[in-house]
DNA sequence: GCCGTTTTCGGCCCGACTGTTTTCAGTCG
């Protein structure tokens, strides 16, 4: 049976295949949306098939759910079939040429005969495309270009990759003259954990000077696009930067517009229409008649209240019912980093961290915790040093001792005791039972079958000895997926023993995503906290990375057990104890 | 192709920038 990834994945390719034959861009769009839900659904499109309530499902008419049933059933359907048997299966590729969209493709097909990127490499080469009507010897060396770059670098970039990096943009053009206001957009400030680009927005009454200087920037490899208010760039490494300088009077419109997601935005402007306003990166603006006037533009709060509702934190404009939500004023009152008074996994020098007990207390302090729980490794993990019982028996004593020196930011005892293959834990019992707060996490066979992985989890959690799961599903973004377990039986596991589940605030991590916090929350009353795994006191700072993530799942901050201050987490968490 | 507190037919977001154009189509986000 096809998961979810691969319905969206099928759909997909239908949209890119009308867009190359010429369709009807709105249908196009129907197959897009369609993908886009099935991608986000929650349980398995082939029980809904099952069930037969595709139609049920928003954006999903007749046409598609018999497209769906049709995939499910034989792994392709006749709209599909019948569109490669048209073209060559290289031409939706070339979409993925900057530059080039739908019509450009179609004159290439249609005149020249090109159907995939090195044929069209080599016309470029030629000079054989200038010759095309609408085509020139410019558009010819930017394809040129274009294809080199897409072959150096694909994909998206990682949070982690992108965050620095951007960073030190908006740090540079904030520092410039005249610059009222500089942010972020873009699906960085949605929190999303990998980017396609970097967007900056940024506030000013003379925007010539500053978009020079950000084309100058020595990051900059290629200016891409240069106009009156918007600069669009290559930086060295492949990623792409848009800078928007607007008025400071219209800079909460423009945020907005740049915040996105489209989806959300073009949410946003149907709304508006049905109310006789029209949304842009200017302003809302009330349509009367052929004149139209502004009614909002300066905040992002006036730009919400304009079409009826209250603001719509980033992290949840994804077009996905957080607009229908937040008209019902439904949206939870979400996480904020400011809520979080603890930080529940990190290193020392007992095993892989670079600074010992007392500096990781005095770094939480400077970040406002109110109290921390230092989880080394346990002994399997002997690339990191990991504790054995007696160095553990050590710690705790050495714990115990400064704490006794009273600390602005007290210590818990932990461990992040390794889960093993067969789901026994890497520690001793007695030990573990003398600890206030124990992670278990995996770090070793990966790719055991998903029916094992499950059930060694099923195992560390039963035992009453862990008192959460550590960044769960072990992925690193964009470098490796993690192991596959069973969620749902994850979650009924931790729900019966009072176990968290950890979303690893690590930007490499971010584990849980914001997908699987959503059914945490949605089918459990399962406690999640938010942690660094910090391995130096500069680790703490990614605590706002994972509530982004958190914040993406839209957990409420009564959900987070780090937000409780120490008595009520005492409280509150699994303490360690043999079932 | 989808959808309906103005519509079961006729809509479906909006503007900047580029290149090849003598006035605008195509692409992008």
């Amino acid at each position: 049976m096809l998961t979810n990834a691969q319905f969206a994945g099928h759909l997909e390719d239908i949209a890119q295949l009308l867009q190359v034959v010429g369709a009807n861009t709105f249908k196009v769009r129907a197959f897009q949306n369609a993908a886009r839900t099935i991608e986000k659904l929650p349980e398995p499109l082939a029980d809904r098939i099952a069930a037969g309530t595709v139609t049920s499902i928003d954006g999903i008419g007749k046409s598609i759910a018999a497209d769906l049933i049709e995939l499910s059933e034989r792994g392709s359907c006749t709209v599909l079939d019948e569109l490669r048997a048209q073209l060559p299966a290289g031409l939706p590729r070339l979409l993925d040429i900057q530059g080039l969209g739908p019509k450009k493709v179609q004159k290439l097909y249609h005149e020249l005969g090109i159907g995939d990127i090195d044929t069209l490499e080599a016309f470029a080469r030629d000079g054989r495309l200038a010759d095309l009507d609408g085509f020139g010897k410019r558009t010819e060396e930017k394809i040129l270009a274009e294809i080199q770059r897409l072959r150096a670098f694909t994909g998206r970039t990682p949070f982690a990759r992108a965050m620095p990096l951007a960073s030190e943009l908006l740090a540079f053009i904030r520092s410039l003259p005249d610059v009222a206001r500089a942010e972020i957009g873009g699906s960085l400030r949605r929190m999303r954990e990998t980017v396609g680009d970097l967007d900056f927005v940024c506030a000013s009454e003379r925007p010539a000077p500053i978009m020079s200087a950000f084309a100058t920037h020595p990051l900059v490899e290629e200016i891409i696009a240069r106009g009156d208010t918007k600069t669009s760039v290559y930086l060295r490494g492949g990623i792409s930067a848009d800078l928007r300088v607007v008025p400071p009077a219209v800079f909460g419109a423009t945020l907005h517009h740049f915040t996105g997601s489209k989806e959300h935005n073009v949410q946003m402007r149907a709304r508006a229409l049905k109310a006789g306003l029209r949304v842009s990166e200017w302003g809302v603006f009330r349509r009367d008649g052929d004149t139209e006037t502004p009614i909002a533009c300066a905040t992002e709060e006036d730009i919400f209240a304009a079409v009826g509702l209250p603001w719509i934190a980033p992290e949840l404009r994804e077009g996905d019912q957080e607009i229908e939500t937040a008209e019902k004023h439904g949206l939870p009152e979400l996480v904020t980093l400011a809520h979080i008074r603890s930080d529940l996994h990190m290193h020392t020098t007992w095993s892989d961290g670079a600074v010992d007990i007392a500096a990781m207390s005095a770094a939480a302090a400077a970040r406002g915790r109110a109290f921390i729980c230092i989880t080394d490794h346990s002994r399997s993990l002997t690339i990191a040093n990991g504790l054995s019982r007696e160095r553990l028996l050590a710690q705790i004593d050495t714990i115990d001792a400064f704490n006794a020196t009273h600390p602005a930011v007290p210590v818990l005892k932990g461990l992040e005791v390794d889960i093993l293959e067969d789901g026994e834990l890497d520690m001793d019992v007695d030990v573990l039972e003398r600890l206030d707060w124990v992670v278990g996490s995996i770090h070793s066979r990966f790719n055991q079958p998903t029916e094992v992985v499950t059930a060694r989890l099923v195992h560390a959690i039963q035992s009453g000895l862990i008192s959460a799961i550590g960044h769960p599903t072990g992925r690193m973004i964009g470098q490796r997926d993690g192991y596959s377990f069973d969620l749902p039986t994850i979650i009924e596991a931790c729900e019966a023993m009072g176990v968290a589940l950890e979303i690893n605030a690590a930007p490499e991590r971010l584990d849980l995503n914001d997908t699987m916090v959503k059914q945490v929350l949605r089918t459990s009353n399962v406690w999640l906290t938010i942690n660094t795994d910090a391995h130096s006191p500069d680790g703490m700072d990614s605590m706002a990375f994972g509530v982004g993530m958190a914040r993406r799942g839209w957990a409420p901050r009564d959900r987070v057990l780090n937000t409780l201050p120490l008595d009520e987490f005492l409280k509150q968490r699994r303490k360690p104890a043999a079932a």
